[in-house]
DNA sequence: ACCCAAATTGGAACGTGTTCCTATTATGGA
DNA sequence: TCCATAATAGGAACACGTTCCAATTTGGGT
């Protein structure tokens, strides 16, 4: 009870806790799909959520805190919808294919993305079980992509590609979030980074 | 004149301005590498650089451009006093080592790393132009790594390569400055990487 | 030396993230 | 049902990045 993490959903006693957890992250996801990262005012989710601002502190304990835990329940959300239909031959096919999969999703909301991924990367030490939970969704992902018919586990090199692909993923979606990347060559970096780690 | 890029030395007209530029990245450095991002505060700033707040504003238009600025000089530094003396037979063992002297460099002053690695992340496209600075000195740095007998400048797949190991190395760091993952991690996931990439 | 434009100073003011406090409301055990 | 405790509401207050302004200083051209 340390203050410092995020309410998950499991640790949240009533349904109207629950629903309130709910009502934030939807405010949440509403607001940075319309104004990105600088529109997720704090006083705007409470209100929006219908929660006092000093509650709206208690369940996420900063900013950042909230955006990344939205931008988990949105990768769950992804990670659900789309888990078994891998196309592609080879390793580097299917990576590629579930990438470019979440990098067109991600860019059919860019205000969204802005704001998931600067809070992502802008996290410190404190929001480190949020930013865990995420990456681990990632690297799931990718490792089932590169060996999907495997149910004993990824190998360790296995998830050491999947981590490097993953670390290279999210550079390039900074720097297209950041605007000093276009869409076409993130797609571009993205294939040539995949092919020479997945050869 | 866009006031929207910081100053760089070049365009700075009086000796005095280009001294203030000076006390100016000084004092950042100074005091990122006490107190790390939260410690860098204009007002801490234009004080102990002795210039009034508005003008540390017209020198660097916001917090994030003032250290990525920052971030700039250190890395021209850096290259200045490393450029030649490359080690190794591989171009990964070569890599590898510019990739650890400066990864050893960063964590020799954590605050500090955190502080430029943080503002570099967060920079959005009205940084593009100190951004552009910092990643071109790195990917010349790897390329030259590379392949240091190369007079004709890099190929197009060396360029790509360094590029995504710059990537890789900007994730990692990230990592680090943030908590979740160790130096020997850090390490080890580079040595990966980048065996990877070059072989 | 003088004048004008640009640069600098010093500080007030504003916005938003964060903290804090008191009054009120919900919850669970006796 | 009643009480003790926790949770929430409502909002003031504070910190720091940023903007703005009036007064002063600096520097270059004549």
């Amino acid at each position: 009870m340390t203050a410092m993490n995020s309410l998950t959903n499991e640790e949240l006693g009533s349904t109207a806790q629950r629903e309130r957890r709910r009502r934030i992250l939807t405010a949440t996801i509403e607001l940075a799909s319309q104004g990105g990262f600088d529109a997720v005012q704090m006083r705007a989710v409470s209100e929006r959520a219908d929660v006092a601002l000093g509650t709206l502190y208690r369940y996420f304990p900063s900013k950042i805190h909230l955006l990344v835990s939205a931008l988990g329940t949105q990768f769950e959300r992804a990670a659900s919808t789309q888990s078994t239909d891998f196309v592609g031959e080879t390793p580097a096919d299917r990576v590629l294919g579930v990438l470019l999969r979440n990098t067109k999703l991600m860019q059919r909301d860019p205000n969204l993305t802005e704001a998931l991924t600067r809070a992502f990367m802008f996290a410190d030490a404190s929001v480190s079980a949020e930013i865990h939970q995420v990456g681990m969704l990632l690297t799931d992902s990718l490792t089932k992509a590169i060996d999907p018919a495997n149910d004993a586990g990824p190998t360790e090199e296995q998830v050491a590609v999947a981590r490097v692909i993953g670390d290279v993923w999210l550079s390039l979606l900074v720097g297209w979030v950041t605007g000093r990347t276009s869409a076409d060559e993130v797609r571009k970096s993205l294939d040539v980074a995949i092919h020479l780690l997945l050869r």
